[in-house]
DNA sequence: GTTCATGCAAACACTTTGCATGGCC
DNA sequence: GGCCATGCAAAGTGTTTGCATGAAC
């Protein structure tokens, strides 16, 4: 049975390269969404390397064919993840960055209702939720300025 | 009676400026969210010119202070708006980029069950829709590949 | 053998910053 | 008059690209 990384390659139709291998298997087993300067560090431990060009090059085609998933969240550095198919969500403590994904989707049932109102055909959203994670409200930091994002 | 940038200005503790006046003049009569580099074009056809870093500078303090919102739609440039007070999302199309205004929010009640999950204090969310807009169907945009936001 | 991926360095787009000057309160 | 805002130019950050080399199919 081929191993995920493998599957998606083949799948879309990109070539099989030892960094394109490495560089799935570190989203794969990443909890989070990772930047490419993420990746570039984590490959740079490994024995296999890869340019910071080829892994934003190789995240950016895997993008595009739909084998990961790209977010924007904060206009600061792109988030790259494994396009798991299960559609999801996420909340970013505005304290310490940490990121928890959230399963539930509360658009896709008024994805329909606003296509219907505006005659748009709805094709995808953007949903991310700010706010502070326990830890941080423990240290109380979430009573100190609220920050933009 | 004040107009709104002179209202924004004085409430907000920021000095009242030709400039700033005059940017929050165009974003007040945009009825889309503006970039940096909009306004500062905008800005250059008037008698009032202000360099692109004034222009900066202002959209990101303003932000701060909380007179203008700034949204990280795509990862490119940032656009900014008057903070309206009422809390809103937009709709792009993902064929002509044009951007309109949402305004009623699926999320507000769905965040203190977030909250509630999660043990996070939720502050606020980003929620954005991408589909095509009625023009661009007619055109048959929306049937063409779709593009990675 | 052809096609596509990689590495390197340079270029790029958007944004921020240091510093001197000028305007607001 | 003091402090903050502005303009300019230069630097910064994240990302993209041209081109030659090398690997995958």
């Amino acid at each position: 049975m081929e191993k995920i990384p493998e599957k998606c390659l083949s799948e879309s139709g990109l070539k099989k390269t030892k960094q394109r291998t490495a560089i799935l298997e570190i989203l794969e087993s990443s909890e989070q969404p990772v930047s490419a300067e993420e990746v570039f560090i984590e490959l740079s431990g490994q024995k296999i390397t890869a340019s910071l060009s080829t892994v934003y090059r190789s995240l950016e085609t895997m993008a595009d064919k739909g084998v990961l998933t790209k977010l924007n969240l904060t206009g600061e550095k792109a988030l790259f993840e494994i396009n798991c198919m299960v559609h999801r969500h996420y909340l970013t403590c505005l304290s310490c960055k940490k990121i928890v994904p959230i399963n539930h989707c509360p658009i896709e049932s008024y994805e329909k209702t606003l296509g219907e109102q505006t005659g748009f055909v709805v094709v995808s959203h953007k949903l991310h939720v700010f706010g502070y994670c326990p830890d941080c409200q423990k240290k109380g930091l979430h009573l100190t300025k609220r920050q933009s994002v």
